[in-house]
RNA sequence: GGAGAGGUGGCCGAGUGGUCGAAGGCGCACGCCUGGAAAGCGUGUAUACGUCAAAAGCGUAUCAAGGGUUCGAAUCCCUUUCUCUCCGCCA
């Protein structure tokens, strides 16, 4: 959520920053800034009737005990005019500041000025790029024929059981995935984040305050009997650690990582764009957030890129960094890198982290602050980035990675696997 | 799932209709004391919104959440929710 200070006092400024996120703003800003002026005489106004009702009821309290009870009675005729006044008063104020809360909520971020604009993924900036990419011969094969070849996952049994998008790793694929939990968490750790197992399954309020709700609503499980949504990430879980939360200033930055599952319905994607691994309805994944003081998160963004590109450049996979634009961006965020490795027997890259700073959005929504060093309170900022999605990582590697003799295994996962290569 | 008990400030804990944002203690911060520390003493120590250019100050709300009774509610009533104990079920 945008501070609403921001809202009353840069209007125009909202209006052509959220132009950059092909969001028009402009009725909604109209309506809240009329809201929200009348919210604030509304409350104004009650509470001058609500101070006046509390000194009348203090007089009345005296008044009998004086034995009184006469004078007293006069007084109360006025105090119950004040409490029907204030009762419709009261609920103007409700029904105003949920008003204003409902549109707040439906503007998305604010993008950081260096967000490029754009609508599609094609107006993104690769910003880096590192990696030479893999001449496979003719009769390389893509990963999910691989898959099969060795017995690394079974596509059909996940069906069976589930549907498609649920995969059954299996044999070496398993372990492989086993492999790439523990380098991640290990390296996230080296790195100093504390390792969290969170639940994978949210209140509402969860999912509200780190956005998904209610923007992504139909992007989510959910288990309608206990209202919970699966997660779609660990940062839901992870970034709620802090909610309604006032850290010291000292705590800051938290770092937190935790391996899970992830589920996404993935409504309306289809053709080869879903092929084997590269978009699944279940998945594994490392995440890294951190809540840091706003002016450290820009820092911090940069590390996090960094520590994805070390966990790439180590797994040996050609990588690029691209600076989304406006279009492709999340709700939440106001800036944001993916990175995408070099998948080489599809000649595609894959989008395999997605790393993002929320600034105050996340913050504001679930109530994270910190109380600097003169006392006062202020939104935390809030950074989360995946380490990394596993799915795609695989798809990558056995592609990449193979041979006539097998598929090399990268040596940083060698002594998880104890094997260095798959036959 | 059944029965019962309970949710008060960072923590513990008092408070069953009247000046209570809430005693007392702990913790924390600052000051005094000390060679230094501990102890001791003193002062301070919630959040949100509003008012204000801003701060101070002031106003309002908040004792799980929402509603009700009353001139007045932490205190009484209703609903919801969460926690704990016992029973049942169970990895």
């Amino acid at each position: 959520m945008i501070e609403i200070a921001v809202i009353r006092n840069n209007g125009p400024e909202v209006l052509e920053r959220l132009k950059i996120k092909n969001f028009d703003a402009t009725g909604i800003m109209e309506r809240l800034q009329q809201v929200d002026a009348e919210r604030r005489q509304t409350q104004k106004h009650l509470d001058d009737m609500l101070a006046e009702s509390k000194s009348l009821a203090k007089d009345i309290g005296r008044l009998f005990k004086e034995g009184k009870a006469d004078e007293a009675s006069a007084l109360k005729e006025r105090t119950s005019a004040i409490k029907k006044e204030s009762k419709i008063l009261q609920e103007q104020l409700n029904n105003l500041s949920r008003e204003q809360n409902e549109l707040m909520v439906q503007l998305p971020n604010l993008p950081h000025e260096s967000v490029p604009p754009g609508r599609t993924a094609e107006d993104n900036v690769i910003v880096s790029s590192e990696g030479s990419l893999p001449e496979l011969g003719d009769n390389a094969m893509p990963h999910w024929e691989l898959a099969q070849k060795y017995q690394l996952i079974d596509f059909e049994w996940g069906t069976k059981i589930t549907g498609a998008g649920f995969p059954v790793y299996k044999g070496l694929g398993a372990r492989l995935q086993r492999a790439l939990i523990a380098f991640f968490l290990d390296e996230a750790i080296d790195a100093g984040y504390t390792e969290y197992q969170p639940p994978l399954l949210v209140n509402e309020d969860s999912a509200f305050a780190t956005g998904q709700l209610p923007d992504k609503d139909g992007q989510m499980y959910h288990i309608p009997l206990d209202n919970l949504y699966l997660i779609p990430t660990a940062e839901v879980p992870v970034t709620n650690f802090y909610r309604d939360t006032i850290l010291q200033a000292e705590d800051l930055p938290v770092k937190s990582t935790a391996y899970s599952l992830c589920f996404r319905r993935e409504a309306g994607s289809y053709g080869k764009e879903v092929r084997g691994l590269n978009r699944l309805h279940q998945f594994d994944k490392v995440e890294i957030v951190q809540v840091t003081h706003p002016d450290k998160s820009y820092q911090a963004l940069k590390e996090m890129v960094e520590h994805v590109s070390m966990l790439l450049r180590k797994l040996k996979l050609p990588y690029r960094v691209a600076r989304l634009c406006g279009g492709d961006m999340s709700f939440a965020a106001a800036l944001t890198y993916d990175m995408e490795v070099f998948s080489a027997a599809q000649k595609r890259w894959l989008e395999v982290s997605s790393v993002s700073n929320f600034e105050t959005f996340q913050s504001n929504r679930m109530k994270l602050r910190f109380r600097t060093g003169e006392g006062k309170n202020e939104m935390a900022h809030t950074l989360n980035g995946s380490a990394l999605a596993l799915p795609r990582i695989m798809a990558a590697l056995l592609e990449n990675n193979q041979s006539e003799k097998g598929i090399n295994i990268p040596e940083v996962l060698q002594p998880y696997l104890r094997t260095d290569m798959i036959r």
